[in-house]
DNA sequence: CGCTCAGTTGAAGCATTTCAATTCTTGTGG
DNA sequence: CCACAAGAATTGAAATGCTTCAACTGAGCG
């Protein structure tokens, strides 16, 4: 796993490309400006480089701009478990800005673009812009909601129940950024990405899916993922499609 | 399960027991003061209380003072995640403060005091004082990692490892405020809640306890936990001992 | 004293893991 | 364009860990 190093700017913010989607808030011209003023940089990485290790202490947060990446945990022998995966418009690093340390790992999946800020500057936003620490608390809360679910999934859920919930999880949240065309999502993680977030073995997640394709309610083939009926695999995940998802944009 | 109803004033800010706890940082009286300002009463329960019900909104935020409860989450057929504790000094009730609705519900375990504070207000702390805002960020941050850990745990523990985490979680978390006594915490719960924080069935659950007991490395009777060798536990349960506990009073 | 709820236990069944191959993809160099 | 290597997906079979079922024991309470 390569480590990652700083890069240059590019992006300004006014022109954030994130902007029109529609689960974001609108943002108000001051704000931009000032998210703009904090913005260090961008940080432009391979796929498979991690952007921040656990128990190591982070300068900067990031907002992931660009690409997929994802958040983990690891024993020490050797079994990882994924706690979540990062689209673009999420926020990474938060909590080692709060905290000293990082308390998880994350690595890219894809290429990517994130955005820094410097972890000093954090308090920043809380003195002069309550509007956008309002959203930093917002994202922290959505977070929450995610590792929630995703607790319930895999402590209650069986094996078909939580890989029909998670694909159709990543499914919804790369649609709310723009990432689903005619039903169709790039996966651009392997069958043991998946399976070290449902915290099944690499051989049982591949039956599992296998049992899902074959019942018609899903096809993962080639890194694209087609789900025909989205409210038949939300039947099967027990899965509440009724969920808000409209977001701030930090 | 019976029904929060809103109860009187008695605890006022300034003279709130939870100051003396050194997990909690310092805190200035001009941010009690506005905490005071805030607050809208007290929520006295007896156990088994649900204070919030998952996917009703909520006209209030709390912060439980005194007794424990639980976070919750639930399947259409009755499968019930625990997806953690609340101890005296954690939030309750922010997530739907900024979403529309409660994605999970809380019930208490014993009697409890909560303070409780108007929803619609949470704008004010971040607006006039950011020292308080930041705050409640960071308790979401630290929640989230609770979370992540938690995750890792149900993921990829077995069910000993899983179980001798789960109860020194619970253990260090009691004594940070103030809980333990001669190593000795009040475990005011049953098995059936600590096999549902495990996402273990009830019987695999008091069979894995009783392997913890008779390996000498912890009691648990009459609801009273105590841990002869903290650090025995932690080896087996693959716990971190030297994670940092500082943290904000609200 | 008898009821109820929580904890305990053994046995059978099932879901999931582990082991061990094999096949399919993808990318690379000749 | 083909051969080859490396990584990813797939498959079957055996082993294991966890769940479920079904009973029984113990503790607390009126």
């Amino acid at each position: 796993m390569s480590q990652a190093t700083p890069y240059t700017y590019d992006v300004p913010c006014q022109q954030c490309p994130l902007r029109v989607c529609e689960v974001f808030r609108p943002i108000g011209d001051g704000e931009i400006d000032f998210i703009a003023k904090l913005k260090a940089g961008e940080l432009r990485t391979g796929p498979g480089t991690t952007v921040l290790r656990e128990g190591s202490p982070s300068e900067h947060l990031f907002t992931l701009l660009e690409g997929w990446a994802f958040r983990y945990k690891t024993l020490e022998d050797g079994r990882r478990q994924i706690t979540s995966f990062v689209l673009p418009g999420d926020l990474v690093g938060i909590q080692s800005s709060m905290q000293a340390e990082m308390d998880h790992s994350v690595d890219t999946l894809t290429a990517a673009v994130l955005c820094t800020f410097p972890r000093g500057r954090v308090w920043e936003v809380y003195k002069h812009c309550p509007s956008l620490a309002f959203d930093v608390t917002w994202l922290a809360a959505t977070q929450e909601m995610i590792l929630n679910e995703n607790l319930l999934s895999i402590g209650r859920r069986n094996a078909v129940e939580c890989a029909a919930y998670y694909i159709l999880h990543l499914y919804l949240r790369a649609e709310d950024v723009g990432l689903v065309t005619e039903g169709k999502v790039r996966f651009p993680f392997t069958q043991e990405h998946l399976a070290d977030a449902l915290g099944l073995s690499l051989v049982h997640t591949n039956k599992t899916l296998k049992r899902l394709s074959t019942r018609g309610l899903m096809q993962w083939e080639h890194g694209w993922c087609f789900i025909p009926d989205v409210a038949a695999l939300a039947e099967i995940a027990k899965f509440d499609l009724n969920q808000p998802r409209k977001r701030p944009l930090l």
